[in-house]
DNA sequence: ATTGAGACCTGTCGGC
DNA sequence: TGCCGACAGGTCTCAA
């Protein structure tokens, strides 16, 4: 589920019951998501005070009084399940991994299926040198990313376009739906050679203006939706769309679909190039 | 250095 | 109905 607007949504719905209000407890149901908790996982999270809150791509992180930061990654199937102050905390539910009980009486709870998911807790040390976190490319919403920034971290790959989109240190944030979309919206084929989108002297082609400004435009329409709502595949303009007709106004075209990494790509032979 | 394949784990869906 | 394979919005590791 959870891409950069997913994981914003779910940030945004957090906020008011979980930043500045203590965690007056904690129930880890299992403690083993893509890695096992850290130590004294349980210890280290009772009676903190969440005092900031924000996402970085497509982690959550939360920062402790204890200067400690809670790091979350919803995966491929995770969610955090708000139960708002005054109403009763359902019973846990298959898959509810981790539950906070929090000063302002909501319960949140960590659901996570295939447990994909993250959640571990760094010091400002480690949280600074992580070979993950400090790798991660530009936020695509933010100034820092633009047509020269991407161009500069395109140069001189063969990996196809798709692929390199889904790298999280070129660009942080995007996953399988939204990289396939702008693409669409660019006009780019996803095969075409990342680099083709930067001239041998690192410069941006107009290619990379497009696909910087589709980017942009694919995520900010996805927050602003609160995508949070149920997955419909018509919310989309090529993903989950195989053999249906391409919506770019007089193409013709037909949306066809082809394994990229592993993964499917959807995308119109006939407009994108 | 890049790149591709496989791994992790559970659920759902379509075909037989 | 039941079984089986394919596939799912992410990321990591390993080999070539």
């Amino acid at each position: 589920m959870p891409e950069l607007p997913e994981v914003e949504a779910v940030r945004l719905e957090l906020d008011p019951v979980f930043t500045r209000y203590r965690i007056d407890d904690v129930e880890v149901r299992r403690a083993d998501l893509r890695d096992r908790f850290p130590r004294r996982f349980r210890a280290r999270l009772f009676g903190q005070t969440v005092e900031a809150f924000r996402r970085r791509a497509k982690y959550l992180l939360a920062t402790l009084t204890s200067d400690e930061t809670l790091v979350m990654h919803l995966g491929m199937s995770g969610w955090l399940n708000v139960s708002p102050p005054g109403t009763d905390a359902p019973e846990p539910a298959k898959h509810d991994h981790v539950i906070f009980h929090m000063s302002s009486g909501a319960v949140i709870a960590f659901n996570d299926p295939r447990r994909f998911g993250l959640m571990t807790l760094l010091t400002p040390t480690r949280l600074a040198s992580h070979p993950v976190l400090s790798t991660l490319g530009p936020e695509p919403l933010s100034d820092d990313f633009d047509a020269a920034a991407l161009a500069r971290a395109c140069r001189g790959r063969k990996t196809p376009l798709k692929i390199a989109l889904l790298d999280q240190r070129i660009v942080a944030g995007l996953g399988n739906i939204y990289a396939a979309e702008a693409l669409h919206v660019a006009a780019l084929s996803p095969m075409r050679a990342a680099g083709t989108i930067a001239r041998v002297t690192g410069e941006p082609r107009e290619s990379a203006y497009r696909l910087v400004d589709a980017i942009k435009q694919v995520l900010t329409r996805a927050v602003a939706r609160q995508i949070s709502e149920r997955y419909r595949s018509d919310r989309f303009r090529v993903y989950d769309r195989e053999s249906e007709p391409c919506l770019r106004p007089d193409c013709g075209g037909t949306i066809r679909r082809r394994t990229q990494g592993g993964r499917s790509t959807f995308y119109c032979p006939r407009c994108q190039r």
